[in-house]
Parts: C-alpha cells; sequence; structure tokens
DNA sequence: ATAAATACATTCATGATTGTATGTATAACG
DNA sequence: CGTTATACATACAATCATGAATGTATTTAT
C-alpha cells in the first residue's frame, strides 16, 4: 500500500522479471495477461507499469537478463590474438550448449524465445536485437576462422562465410531441436562430440571449400 | 448472403484458408482475430466458424497444407533398397531447403510455424504433430544411414542415432536461421553446397564415430 | 520537519474477441 | 415440387485485457 526503500523497489522489480519469465514460460507470451504475471509475482499491475512500459519492454528486460552474459561469452572467444582458436571455439560453443541444457533460467529463457514467443515484424526491437546477436556471432566466428587458417587450423581454402554460417546453423539448430523435443536427447552430455562433429565439418568437409 | 454450390463451397474454404495464411503471417498467429482473417477472406466470421471449429483448427489446417507433401518427399527418401542412399538424401535435401526458399507458399508457412506462432504446451497438437514430423525425419536418416553404410558410402563405425540428430539440427537451423534473417543468405543458390558440407560431416567427421 | 518525489494499489472507461444462437436463401435430394 | 440440410450472414452476450487516472503511505532530500 505504501512506498518502499530502493533497494526493496529492486526486489520487486526482480521478482516481477521472475514471475514474467515462469508466466511466459508456462501460458506463452501473447496469452498472458499482465495480470497473470502481477498475481504471480504477488503485486499489482500497477507495480508492473511502475517499473515498465508494457508487456514488450517487460518481455524485453526479462530476455537480456540471460542473453547478455552468454553474448559476452561468444563475444570474447573471437579474439583475433588467440593462440589456439579452434580450441578456445571448441569450449565456448560447448560452453553455450551445456548452459542452455543445464541453467534452468537459461533454459527456460530459451524455451520462450524459441518457442513461446512470436516475431511478427521485421522492426520489432526483440527480433532487430536477436539478428544483431546473430550478427555479432557470425562476426567472431569469421574473426575466429580466419585466425585458424592463419595457424593452420583450418584448411586455406575455406569458404569462410558460408562456414560460418553453417556453423551457426548447427548451433542454433540443435538448441532448437533439444528444445522442441525436450528428454528426446541428452544435449548436455553429447555437446562435447556434437561440437567435435561441427569443427570436423568445418576442418574435412569438402563442400565448404571454395570453388 | 445465401448457400452456394459445394464446390463454392471449398472455394470459400481455400479462400479463408489462404486469407489465414496470409494474416497470419502479417500480423502472426494470437495477434490475428478471426475477424481479421474473415475480412481478408471477403466473407464473415460466420464461415469460418461453420467450416472450421475454432483458430487453432483453422491453423492447423493451414500448416498442413503445405506440409504434407514435404513430409511425403521426406519419407520417399527413406526407402532401405535405395542403391545410392547418400545421392538419394542429398537430393532430397536439397529439394525441401530449395522448397522452403522459393515456393512462397512453403516460405510463408514455414514463417509461421518457426517465427509467428507460440508453442505452448506439451499437448499442443500443432506441436506434437511436429515433433512425430521430427521423429519420422530421424527415422528416415537413420534408415538411410545404415543403408548407406551397408553399402560401403558412410564409415562402419558411425554413431548413427547422434549423426541423425546433428544432420536434422543442422537443416533445421539453415532453415531456421535464413527465415529470422531474411535477405542476409541465398539458401536456395547455396542449398546444394550446404548439404555438401552436412553429408561431408557423417562421412569424415571423427566426431559422430563411436567411441 | 516539511515538501516533494517515489513506489506502488485501486478504480475506471474502453475496446477487442470469442462462441453461440439465430436467421435465411438456396442447393440438393427424393 | 416440396422438404431438408447446407452454407453462410447477422446479432448477441459475456469475458477479458489494456492503459490511464487517481489515491496514498512512505521515503528521501533539504
Amino acid at each position: 500500500m505504501a512506498r518502499s526503500t530502493k533497494t526493496e523497489a529492486q526486489e520487486t522489480r526482480n521478482r516481477i522479471l521472475d514471475a514474467a519469465q515462469q508466466v511466459f514460460h508456462a501460458r506463452g507470451v501473447s496469452r498472458t495477461s499482465l495480470e497473470d504475471v502481477a498475481q504471480a509475482a504477488d503485486v499489482t499491475r500497477g507495480a508492473i507499469y511502475w517499473h515498465f512500459k508494457n508487456k514488450g519492454d517487460l518481455f524485453n528486460a526479462m530476455s537480456q537478463r540471460v542473453r547478455l552474459p552468454l553474448e559476452a561469452m561468444v563475444q570474447a572467444s573471437g579474439d583475433a590474438g588467440e593462440a589456439d582458436p579452434m580450441g578456445q571455439l571448441h569450449s565456448t560453443l560447448v560452453l553455450v550448449l551445456r548452459e542452455t541444457a543445464l541453467n534452468p533460467q537459461s533454459r527456460t529463457v530459451f524455451d520462450i524465445l524459441f518457442l513461446k514467443c512470436e516475431f511478427v515484424d521485421a522492426n520489432d526491437p526483440i527480433r532487430v536485437r536477436r539478428q544483431e546477436e546473430c550478427t555479432n556471432a557470425l562476426a567472431n566466428f569469421e574473426r575466429t576462422m580466419t585466425n585458424a587458417i592463419a595457424r593452420g587450423q583450418l584448411p586455406e581454402d575455406l569458404d569462410v562465410p558460408l562456414a560460418c554460417r553453417a556453423l551457426h546453423a548447427m548451433m542454433r539448430g540443435l538448441i532448437n531441436d533439444w528444445l522442441f523435443m525436450p528428454g528426446k536427447s541428452d544435449l548436455a552430455g553429447e555437446a562435447a562430440r556434437l561440437v567435435d562433429a561441427c569443427l570436423d565439418m568445418l576442418r574435412y568437409a569438402p563442400g565448404l571449400r571454395s570453388a
């Protein structure tokens, strides 16, 4: 009924974000009203409208919480001075898969992003952000691969842009398939071998060489 | 205002399906009301409720129109008696990618299925159907690969289930990435080389061999 | 200590959708 | 040629979600 201190306000803000995450996951984004979120967070809609502009703003804040750290991880792996670029890439990709599979919060948010929300128009800020993420990941892959070529870890005639797209597709497909068919595979357990296979593809697939 | 002949009724039914496809694509599934669909089809909601039980039923019918033919294609490629299983698999996968990229109706429906609808609960009939499709595709891949191994086209110690998952992930990822970042790559043009790369991975990647 | 800003709760007006119920002109059928 | 089922259109009731407006008890700053 009243005003709380600033730290308490941050707590309620986090409670709202947690509640949104849970309810979005359970009911899908478009089907959940802010009233649903409010009840799950044990506040009223007034509190939500105080902290966030609207549902889109809330959704955005929720997804950023999980995606920013991962984005940073991928970013860090694109260091052009890395002495063992393929080894670094390998451990980063495995980490991403394992984080997806084992960290409940990451899994939940990815589940929402992949299966429980709609990307309507091309200018949807959330979609634009994810596209930027993709572009970023591709750029990091490209840096890593050219570095790997320079150090003899990848063939010189590798078609780098094509290889980057193939690698990215594989990673996204793995996460997508695992989320879509839960319990049908052990992503965390197979992560290392799957990433091995991806990187082997870069090394050995004639189809990825330049014409 | 009145009753039309049976063939005319089928026409209106198709008009409704076309309209649904278009409006779902433009506005996203959950944001489009049946009134929107009705206007786009130049009928009233009464017509929609006559032909379909509700929005979910309409959505289901719309997606089946496109997916059934593709499913049949993949199914046909899983023939255990095929003399050149890898060649057959190659042309089928290329066909799927090209169909996705070049057939506007396929592209639109896939765009809806991948980006513009929500898969809420595990028992959602549409989701169950897609899961069945995946399981089916994986089973076909498995038949093809064991056949290919028998004919010396793939290494004997290939970890077939893992390889199937890798292949499926790659295909889904390619389609997903292309839909998500339209205009950033030429899926149809690169289809053959990308599929080459996938199948090369099966042939040459040590990471996909059994331990 | 007082004024002002804060962190919410409550209330209200409005619009949007849904499913159903009912009306109706006509095609199909015997 | 009359009846019946069909293929819709129209009308209705009920629910729900949104956003803004307003109220209010503190907290913070001065």
